[in-house]
RNA sequence: GGCGACGUACCCAAGUGGUCUAAGGGGGGGGUCUGCAAAACCCCUAUUCGCCGGUUCGAAUCCGGCCGUCGCCUCCA
């Protein structure tokens, strides 16, 4: 089986068929840089690096763009509010944005280019739209895309263009469009707001025209993937459909992922409810990272995640379940006796609990199933140690639980213990070999407190960290 | 009003026509192992999938109605 997604224009899942298998691109929309990210926008985010993580593992060269939002309405207003440039803002937030997602585990972005940074590329988009007699120009100078010159306009949202005339939400706007439906492409400068002067005149550019100009320049007129939260379908995507498809003529962009929303406590997060949680508070609070993630990629995408506050004490759960797991990997293939005993069961336990896993990546990213892949093979790889199971059918558990891993990144990384940790450890065995059971409690308290947990199995002593 | 999604155990969450007397995680109860602790393993914790009808040999899965929750309908991941 090879990878199936489900895509949101056509509404059909369907085998996925790279334009070029050697370069697969990946367009994400990213975050508008003038505040702390929430869980609800890292739960999309997280999608996205599960989807490029799973395209690396399954042997695609994956280019992926995440685009930075850096000159908008509420930017403008949060620099006037603090009484600062705008560079220097999104500077700040963009530094926490990278902060956040590195804690989180996300894969870097090959690219994570800014708005205010391409500015000739979004000119040129509509320098052609403006060619092709789709957009027109304002009193204002402001340039509108002509969505009645653009049949297929509604086809990713399902909406009815001749229906969205009844009941128009009359925009509280100054510009002067010729019919209320168009979107806007560049915005006329005006007093106390940045502005660029380009050869469309001096403005600054629309939300939508950053994605088409942006994932057009790192990705080319079509790629394979874009994703982005469910909200983003109407008017967001639709637009860049529209506008990029116009300018270019080609087929923007060959499947359309859309993460849902997350809920706390089976709400909606919002302002007036007062239950945004920010990634970066949770992290200043000392929540695990690791539990975070898995709290958010732990539903599949394309249905709600309900957060509650269990999520996290749950995700915490489970993560030492992982992390005993791997401990105890660990201590048997430093144990060289019994090497042989049950390698087959385990070689075949592992494969097995592969197999599985992929099957579920593979069917449109649900790892709900991919997870019980791995908590089943955790079960079945720890009666295997309990059945005496060699060095070498642990390293062959090791070896699938990490191939997992490069997909989920949910593993602790790199262990390093604390400075003096090593020392204690050995004085530790030490004690126990001597039966001075009194030195060894009191050297694994002491331990704890440094963050490390010390537990005695068949295989010795084994510690992880905290 | 239009379009769409969802309602599965105490919580989170898969499954979308038979292998489901419903996966996995958390929580709870009991047991085994163990110097202690922890980890681990075993057993139990939904004969039932919002409610009511229908289709079918067979439905959590399809159809209809009802109740409830939610999303989008111009800048919210």
């Amino acid at each position: 089986m090879s990878l199936q997604l489900r895509d949101t224009l056509s509404g059909e899942r369907r085998p996925f068929a790279p334009i070029d298998p050697k370069r697969v691109g990946v367009y994400s929309c990213g975050p508008t840089i003038y505040g702390p990210a929430h869980i609800g926008n890292f739960r999309s985010f997280l999608f996205a690096d599960l989807l490029v993580r799973w395209l690396r593992a399954s042997g695609y060269p994956t280019t992926w763009v995440v685009n930075l939002t850096d000159i908008d309405d509420k930017i403008i207003r949060a620099s006037k509010a603090e009484g600062i440039e705008i560079r220097p803002l999104t500077d700040r937030w963009e530094a926490v944005f990278r902060s956040d997602a590195a804690a989180l585990r996300m894969t870097t972005p090959d690219h994570l280019p800014r708005a205010t940074e391409h500015i000739d590329e979004q000119v040129n988009l509509v320098t052609k739209l403006l060619e092709r007699e789709i957009a027109y120009r304002t009193e204002d100078g402001s340039i509108f895309f002509r969505i009645a010159a653009w049949p297929a306009y509604g086809k990713l949202a399902r909406l009815d263009p001749e229906a969205m005339r009844v009941g128009e939400r009359v925009e509280a706007d100054e510009y002067t469009k010729d019919d209320v439906r168009d979107f806007v492409l560049w915005k006329a400068a005006k007093e106390g707001e940045p502005a660029w002067d380009t050869s469309i005149g001096r403005g600054r550019p629309g939300w939508h025209l950053e994605c088409s100009a942006m994932s057009m320049r790192y990705l080319g007129e079509s790629f394979d993937l874009h994703t982005g939260g469910i909200d983003l379908i109407f008017p967001h995507h639709e637009d860049e459909i529209a506008q990029s498809e116009a300018a270019t003529g080609k087929s923007f962009v060959g499947t359309w992922l859309h993460c849902a929303h997350l809920h706390v406590s089976g709400d909606k997060m919002s302002k007036s409810l007062g239950n945004i949680a920010r990634v970066s508070d949770l992290l200043a609070s000392g929540v695990d990272p690791r539990a975070l993630r898995l709290a958010l990629i732990s539903a599949h995408y394309r249905t709600a995640l309900n957060y509650t506050d269990d999520s996290l004490p749950a995700a915490t759960a489970a993560l030492e379940r992982i992390d005993a797991f791997a401990a105890a990997l660990t201590a048997r293939r430093a144990v060289a006796a019994n090497a042989a005993e049950r390698v087959d069961a385990a070689k075949v336990a592992a494969s097995t609990a592969w197999d599985r896993f992929a099957a579920a990546m593979d069917d449109d990213l649900a790892v709900p199933e991919a997870l019980a892949a791995l908590f089943d093979l955790i079960r079945e790889g720890n009666r295997l140690l309990v059945d005496g199971c060699g060095a070498d059918g642990a390293s062959a558990l090791a070896a699938t639980l990490e191939r997992m891993d490069a997909v989920l990144a949910l593993l602790p990384g790199a262990s390093e213990l604390p400075s003096g940790a090593a020392q204690l450890l050995e004085a530790r065995i030490a004690a126990r070999a001597a039966k001075d059971f009194a030195a060894s409690d009191r050297l694994r308290d002491e331990l704890a407190t440094i963050g490390v947990l010390v537990e005695d199995g068949r295989d010795g002593q084994r510690w992880r960290l905290k």
